[in-house]
DNA sequence: GCCAACGTTGGC
DNA sequence: GCCAACGTTGGC
């Protein structure tokens, strides 16, 4: 569990886009509003400090991984949960008994071209990614070998 | 806007 | 604990 570094995050920039992480203080926000058991999980217990993340929009014409995020908050208890105002209010949801978890993310860079959904598709080397047969998923991990072609193919030369 | 896939809920 | 009904997601 502590050696996995790579995740896609996914949303709806019409919710939250990459750009409203960047300008955010410091590049810096929580991730709350999950609501899936499995992607609270990874948020909970496996999401670490550090750890990259692909910034992927969803709902869109042209779905793509647009950035890179990374990590600087391990999962804490999300208190959006507990804002009956709130959209992601949990009546079931208490201090001492949270049922869901977020993580703070920072923004680090722009993919110089974004690589989209339609592109994954055609590059057998990703047919094994969660993104392809679980799209649903919000919190995805992703594997090293992943990570790095994608980044090439964005643009990202190291 | 449609619809397929999938997660959740609730009656039994 | 099963499963049908229902709600949500997200690509197209």
């Amino acid at each position: 569990m502590p050696d996995r570094r790579y995740w896609l995050f996914k949303t709806e920039p019409s919710c939250f886009s990459f750009i409203d992480l960047q300008h955010r203080p410091g590049g810096t926000d929580h991730w709350d509003g999950v609501r899936n058991y499995q992607a609270r999980n990874y948020l909970r217990d496996e999401v670490q400090v550090g750890d990259q993340i692909l910034f992927y929009h969803s709902n869109i014409a042209e779905p793509a991984i647009i950035g890179i995020a990374e990590v600087v908050k391990a999962g804490y208890p999300d208190w959006t949960a507990r804002d009956p105002q709130g959209e992601h209010f949990d009546p079931n949801s208490t201090v001492a008994k949270p049922i869901w978890f977020m993580v703070d993310v920072r923004y680090v860079r722009p993919l110089p071209r974004p690589v989209t959904l339609a592109e994954l598709k055609t590059v057998p080397a990703l047919a094994g990614m969660v993104l392809l047969s679980r799209s649903r998923l919000s919190i995805q991990p992703v594997r090293a070998e992943e990570w790095r072609l994608i980044l090439r193919l964005g643009g990202v030369h190291k």
